[in-house]
DNA sequence: GCGTATATTTTCGTTTTTGTATTTATATAG
DNA sequence: CTATATAAATACAAAAACGAAAATATACGC
């Protein structure tokens, strides 16, 4: 039988899927010991097939860095994404119940919520139930259902009879575009269906939209604008925009750089 | 049978569950005792699948440390792992409908089903879900309800409810330990009242077991081995285990190198 | 007290891990 | 393509950890 790992292997894993990629060098380092030990660490976690090395150091070869189609998108606008996902994380109270459904800027929230306390998540987003489930403080119930290939979320009648049970502080929610006619807009049909659910079953209704999104079409009507309390977004909207926003009475925040 | 723990075995397994990992050493010092007897302590708790040690110590295998933990579980028994994974795959009709429940052997069962065309798996394991969404050929639907942090595993009443909504032609699940009186066992009460559904919602159960579950106990009584309809192993079972496996009519198969 | 059962320590050979030195392989510039 | 620097594999010795068995200690019933 296989011996476990030691506790630096385990780190050593770890800090790799943390990082992407590392050094061997920089791991020695890390750890206060050989180049040779590092090697036979590494030699033991690629047998097991979790990381692939490469001349001068190794990489994760996990979920996240296989689908590159995904992938792209989630790196598009990531800095900006990621301001908005500090500002929004910022804003949610201690203790708060939310919803949470596709889009990368979504996911980008759930990472910044990894060291929140005591909130309770209902989400059909596998990755964010991915990502959040590292967060111990933290309920996260997921919704049944088909899951899309494309990008995890969780859809169909059961996904919306699920959170039909539900009524939550936060109804948190991504969008393909804002329609300049004041209506958000989706691709896919199953998914505005979720995002309708969300929005019926949430006290309040916060949109997180980079500004790529303004004005951007999208074949299906999600929800009139105005069903949005609060809009997160990375760069002040044009003034034919904002003044939508104010006729409509939503909020705008614009997360600083 | 089982003899009860003593004081000191006590305070040692609380003492790394505090800690998460601790160096036999460590421990002996702490108790002011020889390095032999904190083995010989280390080797009753391993056994109970409470701890599992490395070269050097031990570390805990519940919640403190899960995320290590996990990793590791995962890691240990690869090969046999993936060698049940494989026969498993070969074995299972295209077209069929499946229930995947929790546990790393189910989750390498899931990589082999990568390409294998039409089928329709129900799973509350977000591991097996996330990696079957590659399989554009396959419907995934996965369990709503609770996610648990240490593996993922989707549990509660809700996860018990939606399972109940379905019907299977096989159901795949794996278990923490076989007990020698011929009950599959498991720690966790809500992941076992999930297996009972899945149970009695299939036409026939499929359980994956390597062969150090064999004699393994856990807490909690999942169901009679005798719910199983095949038993996939790596190493074939020792004698009395085989002639119990006959007597309740359970079919082994035990897969090839 | 005595004998027995159980638990602990001691001892020692074996295995595993780690570090150093040397050789081989690989990447990259010119 | 070749030269050269850098990384990785190999080999081997030293150190640490392990496991088994013998010796010792402790607890407990009689």
């Amino acid at each position: 039988m296989t011996m476990a790992l030691n506790p630096r292997q385990l780190a050593m894993l770890q800090l790799v899927r943390e990082r992407g990629n590392l050094k061997t060098e920089t791991l020695a380092e890390h750890f206060s010991t050989t180049l040779q030990t590092v090697r036979r660490d590494i030699q033991r976690l690629t047998d097991s097939g979790v990381l692939e090395r490469f001349h001068g150091g190794v990489r994760s070869l996990d979920s996240s860095s296989r689908n590159t189609a995904y992938a792209e998108r989630q790196r598009s606008h990531a800095e900006a994404k990621q301001r908005i996902a500090r500002t929004v994380a910022a804003a949610i109270p201690p203790g708060s119940s939310l919803f949470m459904n596709i889009g990368t800027t979504v996911e980008a929230v759930a990472s910044e919520l990894l060291h929140h306390q005591g909130l309770r998540i209902v989400t059909n987003n596998l990755h964010v139930a991915s990502t959040l489930s590292a967060n111990a403080q933290c309920e996260v119930v997921v919704a049944g259902g088909t899951v899309r290939h494309e990008d995890m979320g969780v859809v169909g009648e059961a996904a919306l009879s699920f959170i039909h049970q539900f009524k939550v502080d936060i109804g948190l929610i991504g969008i393909s575009g804002i329609d300049s006619d004041g209506t958000l807009r989706d691709f896919d049909m199953r998914e505005v269906m979720v995002a309708r659910a969300i929005v019926a079953q949430s006290r309040q209704v916060w949109l997180v939209a980079d500004a790529s999104k303004f004005g951007r079409p999208a074949m299906i009507e999600m929800a009139p604008l105005k069903v949005v309390h609060t809009l997160f977004t990375d760069a002040p909207p044009d003034p034919a925009f904002e003044r939508m926003l104010r006729d409509l009475d939503v909020r705008c925040v614009v997360a600083p750089t």
